[in-house]
RNA sequence: GCCGGAGUGGCGGAAUUGGCAGACGCGCCGGAUUCAAAAUCCGGUUGGGGUAAUUCCCAGUGUGGGUUCGAGUCCCACCUUCGGCACCA
């Protein structure tokens, strides 16, 4: 019997494809393309438990459009790889004794084995690991881009946009080297180069996580402290480190993001974590002298400053500040410096030193988790020094706490209780003053954030206010609103030299360094002194020497310490000297998994090339990405950073654009099939449950999940089921607080209490809801999983799995079957219906119909409207017979990019020899699309009445006549006065009435 | 708290962007086919009411207002929910 058989089916087209190198793309292209279309999938990790259903559901989304794109006659860049450094094979290796490449190259076979098994268009002749040394020699070779650049703030150029922009990143050899430090000496030059450098190294605080044993990006530490894999306790540790200046392209990528064909949400998610926020910098002189003669210093220094203006560097007597709020510097009653700040010391006077001291060590052993838990008490210690507000010469007292940060703006504030909640808090927690210099709207109350906070102050209630108002108490400012204010006090306290407009950014640098060995080594050479000892000095590693493989070794285990495991590797490895007699010692960190990430797009245009990373000109014809679907989990860090090195490279002339992936769509996640749980009461006999019923406790009902329910709604092991309104399937969820607790007994209370839990969770191992593409295959085909995930509703989604949802589109595959193949034949041939005729009107049009529909949808990524435009197609069309040929063959090429493998066979069933891949894609007829009459709907008063027949293409009149002739719209407005008539061509007939 | 989404039948979701709410699929009900089943096919399925019957009536897209001849769609306020950030001065 030729019934629907996928496997079959599947089996012989992967295999044509594969033998034809169907989807082979040349670099050099056939010159009467049609455009170009490079749709990209964030290529996955590896994993040891294989494929997901979430990998497939944006893959198939590439691949329709992907297939469509052939079909119209473009050429096509569509590739798969493998992200495949990483922590888990890491970690699987340590605890199994498997050498990590082992494990990598066993779970990419099997990745390949499932995606080949679905049917993806992938030119596979590109396939590509950030794993293979032919390829991190290149992710080493942009490293040392990378070093060799630096970030010219001040250069203008023109975008090939022809927008005019500020800011380029530029050889390190091309840095103005100031003629103080030319003077100072070689040395000197290297470490001013080396301090603008966009690779660094650094000894900040690092976030040291032991478990894993590794420096972890500030964006890979959950906000309570944890790591994000594996979840594990993380510490603050200064150590060496290799830092990205991402900081010196905020800006750039903040303003690069408006242009892009992004969702909202993503780019909000961008702009948030960029963080930018505009405010000044305004310093505060901090006398030291003894009383007295202190006024006399700061009107000196200020004398100074109106002459000097404002410097890059504040020097040691003074305190610098960054606020939003310059506005509100007349209410600035105290300061505060972070714990960290290299000012501490310096400020603390004998009499605190010891108090200080305790505070700050404390501060230094508290985990962020402890710091922002404690939010709501705030923690200080008063320094002894005091700093002087530059507008009215005040002194007010610097005090060290924690809840201001070392790592933004300048780590020190100047504290206006009177206008920010947490200056308040802590001005009422150590008694500061408050001086309220900002006047509310009239009619402002308390926020729910400022109420709370409210406290009596000679006797009467006052609140922080952190709003817009007008200047009050504020000198010669008094009167102004906020925003005119902010910009006045900037200009004014500027031209004295002692505050400047100022930008700053939540974002960070960027981490760039692991202590693990499964990840690309640094082609850095440190320098040794004669005793072997670090100097400081690094030394690249020539291009030609790339790429600077792993060394084989026996023990990669982190030791527990920050001392990476390469830092134990043959001494022939890590050792070499110089052509000039230097001692060199490899760097021993390995790069994060992100930079291999960071430019696979890029590799896949030219995935062979030896000269180079990519060719410019291959780089031109395909760059940039037109289509780029993934997860919503990368829309910060992989898509920020890809974008920050696109941005380098482009800076740097490498590449023809400075963003890399123009449309970029988030695909939903999908969560596991929902469940219906509850308690149900096994029972004799099913009933429904009802107020009123009783239990003598919850142990009477027991926690039962779908799963042990038949299909005809028995409990499976029970002899009942305790059903909410008799539905068949189900059980009940009790919520205690409605349910009465009598003695020992519990009562239903109304049926209110009786609750289906029927929620869908995300797919996990522990809940035993995860659904193995495998499987899916197995049972009902690729083309049927593809199709399902395409069905199951909008591509940016989430959306729950559904078994019998996948049933659904395989009885759909199994129609368009059986509407070509006769299925009580003996073989696999065309059904006698399929014949050589003339289709007729109606056929036509639904076929036209269905082309325009689909196509439509296709460029909208509506695929799920797209299938039911083509189930609608199938309803029509099955039954009839005779079924014309001219209608059938086009419908086959519209599922093809769905469908791929069935549309194939039943393509090659109509008498094609060649594989559909590049038939013309159908095109449709706009006057095969309109009808002679349509149906439209007259309303009275807006209210549906009637719907009449009038020939398409009526005019008004004929339109309006029409519906006066109707007899349902006649009785409706008999009797009354026809105030106004709306009547909208080809769509509605109105009739306002007043009785 | 701030930023960004989303609320439509029993369920997943449609709705030419202001013009017939519920396309398509799932589930369910009824029927055909069958010795029976599987598979397949046909009909019904928002809720309520009415009729011998129909192209019948009423209500209805989270809640409350508003704009409009007309609102799921636009505006205002709110509720719920999901995701992200969270002492960022």
């Amino acid at each position: 019997m030729p019934r629907y058989d996928a496997a079959r089916i599947e089996k012989r087209w992967q295999e044509y494809w594969e033998e034809h190198g169907t989807f082979v793309t040349p670099n050099e292209p056939p010159a009467d393309a049609t455009g170009k279309l490079y749709a990209l999938d964030m290529f996955p990790y590896p994993s040891g438990s294989g494929l997901h259903v979430g990998h497939p559901e944006g893959y198939t989304a590439t691949d329709i459009v992907s297939r469509h794109a052939r079909m119209l006659g473009k050429r096509v860049l569509h590739c798969m790889g493998w992200d495949s450094f990483g922590l888990p094979a890491e970690q699987y290796a340590i605890e199994t004794g498997t050498h990590p490449r082992v494990t990598t190259e066993k779970n990419i076979s099997t990745f390949r084995r499932q995606l080949k098994s679905l049917g993806f268009s992938y030119d596979w002749s590109r396939e590509l690991a950030t794993t293979d040394p032919e390829y991190f020699r290149w992710t080493q070779w942009i490293f040392l881009q990378l070093w060799d650049t630096w970030y010219d703030a001040t250069h203008e150029w023109t975008g090939p946009d022809g927008r005019q922009r500020t800011g380029k990143g530029r050889p390190i050899a091309e840095l103005p080297i100031p003629d103080d430090v030319t003077a100072a000496g070689e040395d000197a030059v290297r470490h001013y180069q080396d301090e603008h450098r966009l690779a660094y190294q650094s000894n900040a605080p690092v976030n040291w996580c032991p478990a894993l044993g590794t420096v972890l990006a500030n964006e890979e530490v959950t906000a309570d402290g944890k790591s994000e894999r594996g979840n594990h306790p993380v510490e603050r540790r200064a150590l060496r480190q290799w830092m990205l200046r991402i900081t010196a392209y905020a800006e750039r990528l903040l303003d690069e993001l408006e242009d892009l064909d992004w969702a909202e949400s993503i780019k909000a998610l961008q702009r948030n974590w960029i963080g930018k926020s505009t405010g000044a910098e305004v310093d505060f002189y901090v006398p030291r002298a003894e009383s007295g003669k202190r006024k006399a210093d700061f009107e000196q220094w200020e004398a100074s400053r109106k002459e000097s203006g404002f410097p890059a560097t504040p020097g040691d007597d003074v305190l610098r500040v960054y606020t939003t709020r310059p506005d509100t510097l007349h209410g600035a009653t105290y300061m505060v410096i972070a714990p960290e700040h290299p000012f501490v010391d310096r400020l603390t006077t004998p009499e605190q030193k010891e108090a200080v001291e305790a505070y700050v060590k404390q501060a230094s052993v508290k985990s962020d988790l402890d710091r922002t838990d404690l939010a709501k008490e705030k923690t200080g210690v008063f320094t002894g020094s005091h700093a002087v507000n530059p507008v009215n010469g005040v002194e007010v007292p610097i005090w060290i706490a924690d809840y201001v940060l070392v790592s933004y703006g300048t780590g020190a504030i100047m504290a206006v209780p009177a206008h920010d909640l947490r200056d308040w808090e802590f001005a009422v927690t150590f008694d500061l003053p408050i001086v309220p210099v900002v006047q509310p709207p009239d009619g402002h109350e308390p926020t729910k954030d400022e109420k709370p906070l409210g406290r009596e102050i000679d006797g009467e209630m006052r609140y922080p206010f952190a709003g817009h108002g007008t200047a009050v108490n504020s000198a010669d400012y008094d009167g102004l609103p906020t925003a005119e204010f902010k910009t006045k006090i900037t200009a004014d306290l500027a031209a004295a030299g002692v505050a400047n407009a100022a930008v700053n950014y939540r974002l960070r640098d960027w981490l760039f360094s692991r202590q693990r060995y499964w990840g690309e080594p640094f082609p850095v050479w440190h320098e040794l002194d004669d005793e072997g000892n670090p100097t400081g000095r690094v030394r690249p590693v020539d291009e030609s020497e790339l790429p600077v493989e792993l060394p084989e070794m026996e023990d990669f285990k982190p030791k527990g310490t920050p001392e990476p495991p390469l830092s134990f590797a043959p001494d022939d490895w890590l050792y070499r000297t110089a052509e000039d007699g230097t001692k060199l010692r490899r760097e021993t960190n390995s790069m994060p998994q992100w930079a291999g990430s960071c430019w696979y797009f890029l590799r896949f245009c030219d995935p062979k090339n030896t000269e180079a990373f990519i060719d410019p000109e291959i780089e031109k014809h395909w760059m940039p990405i037109d289509l780029y679907i993934g997860g919503a989990e990368h829309a910060v860090l992989h898509l920020l950073y890809s974008r920050f090195w696109n941005q380098v490279l482009f800076d740097r002339g490498h590449l023809s654009h400075a963003e890399p992936f123009r449309k970029l769509v988030n695909q939903g996640m999908i969560l596991g099939e929902a469940e219906l749980t509850g308690f149900a009461k096994a029972e004799s006999g099913k009933r429904k449950a009802e107020a009123g019923d009783v239990c003598s406790d919850f142990g009477d009902y027991e926690w039962v999940s779908s799963k042990d329910v038949t299909t005809d709604g028995a409990l499976e092991g029970a002899d009942g089921v305790v059903t909410k309104t008799g539905e068949p399937v189900v059980s009940v969820k009790l919520d205690p607080e409605l349910v009465e607790k009598k003695g020992e007994s519990f009562v239903f209370v109304d049926d209110s209490s009786i609750r289906v839990d029927s929620r869908a969770h995300k797919m996990s191992k522990s809940r035993g809801n995860v659904v193995n593409p495998d499987d899916v295959v197995r049972d009902y085909g690729a083309d049927s999983l593809r199709l399902y995930e395409m069905f199951m509703g909008p591509l940016e989604q989430t959306k729950p799995w559904s078994m019998s949802g996948v049933e659904g589109v395989y009885r759909f595959l199994g129609r368009v079957w059986r509407m070509f193949v006769d299925d009580r034949a003996e073989e696999v041939v065309l059904d006698p219906a399929v014949q050589d005729v003339d289709p007729t009107e109606a056929q036509e049009r639904i076929l036209h119909k269905t082309i325009k529909a689909v196509g439509d949808d296709i460029d909208k990524l509506s695929f799920n409207t797209a299938i039911s435009r083509m189930m609608e197609f199938t309803n029509e069309l099955g039954g009839q017979n005779p079924r014309p040929r001219a209608v059938l063959e086009p419908f086959v090429l519209l599922l093809a990019p769905f469908a791929p493998h069935l549309a194939e066979e039943l393509w090659h069933l109509l008498g094609h020899d060649e594989s559909l891949t590049f038939a013309p894609w159908p095109t449709y007829d706009e006057s095969k699309l309109v009808e002679a009459t349509i149906e439209i709907p007259v309303q009275v008063n807006g209210k549906l009445r009637a719907k009449i027949q009038v020939p398409n293409g009526a005019d008004k009149e004929t339109m309006q006549s029409l519906a006066e002739a109707d007899e349902t719209v006649a009785a409706q407005l008999a009797g009354k006065t026809v105030v106004k008539t709306i009547v909208v061509p080809g769509r509605m007939v109105n009739f306002v009435v007043k009785p």
